[in-house]
DNA sequence: ACAAATATAATGTTATTACATTTAATGTAT
DNA sequence: ATACATTAAATGTAATAACATTATATTTGT
């Protein structure tokens, strides 16, 4: 369904006006579908996000200050993210000894464990992507958000 | 900034999981930009989404449901967003006369007035848009966010 | 006509978000 | 050395989102 269908939005002003609520209808749509693949293993996106931030940097340890930038939403509360991931046992938080104020994290072997079994889940799903768009059409669709926001 | 620069991510694995980090990461973005721009006016995301929906009727009313399905996050609750509008009188809710289930939403000349002066900022916004992608550009990206999603 | 199914909106509940504040450690200037 | 500013993480909070349930009205099948 285009934008118009799936909203009921017969027109728009404009085609910026049409590409700003299509970034975000689109955004909202990727967010559901991740919601949906994630839910059968217990994590959240942003759950889910930082376990990737970690593995990314395995098996050296991360600081919360770190994930909190490196976070798709920064406005998330990188603390108390790591405190559900702690809880699952898919983190350590450990005192960075070079600085008493900061945490050290790392993710355990069961996160690693767990990323890698929805990994498989989420290269299924990429794969009906695969099906829309060709790799140079998701290339210039990337590089045209990117300019949309103002990238150089 | 491009996506990498954002999250500091060196590399995706593929163009795809690239464009799929990008929409979310973009949606976010204009997420943020859209609270920023609405928080002086009072008022949500959502309830502005809400207050457009009605504009395109008025005055004709619509129904609490339909509210619902011409959302952006179907997942809102629109009977409690719909409250908050009337908490401010930007809304007006009867009961509709042919069925006695259903609720007729209609804005108010207030909530026209709010729309407008919203609205000026809103094109303010957009025209920053306009130098970062042409209209042919915009439509493009609308077209590939279409497809990424699986419309025809 | 009447019971069951469906439709519509509202409400309850728990988790999360957005944002402000607090606590503690480190850095810096005098 | 010591006061002041800064940084890092955690915590408090009010609002909102996600989802289930309820209450009421209408439609449908017999």
């Amino acid at each position: 369904m285009s934008i118009e269908t799936d909203i009921r939005q017969s027109a728009f002003s404009s085609p910026y006006h049409r590409v700003v609520v299509n970034v975000l209808y689109s955004g909202n749509w990727i967010n559901h579908e991740q919601m949906r693949i994630l839910k059968p293993f217990g994590i959240t996106q942003q759950q889910y996000n930082v376990l990737r931030i970690l593995r990314g940097r395995s098996p050296q340890p991360v600081k919360v200050n770190e994930i909190t930038e490196r976070m798709l939403d920064k406005m998330s509360n990188a603390s108390r993210l790591v405190d559900k991931l702690v809880v699952k046992k898919l983190v350590v938080r450990t005192e960075c000894p070079s600085d008493r104020r900061a945490v050290d994290i790392v993710i355990t072997q069961k996160g690693l464990d767990l990323l890698q079994r929805i990994d498989t889940r989420q290269r299924e799903w990429e794969a009906e992507i695969h099906q829309h768009l060709t790799p140079e059409e998701a290339t210039v669709l990337s590089g045209l958000l990117d300019r949309l926001r103002g990238s150089e």
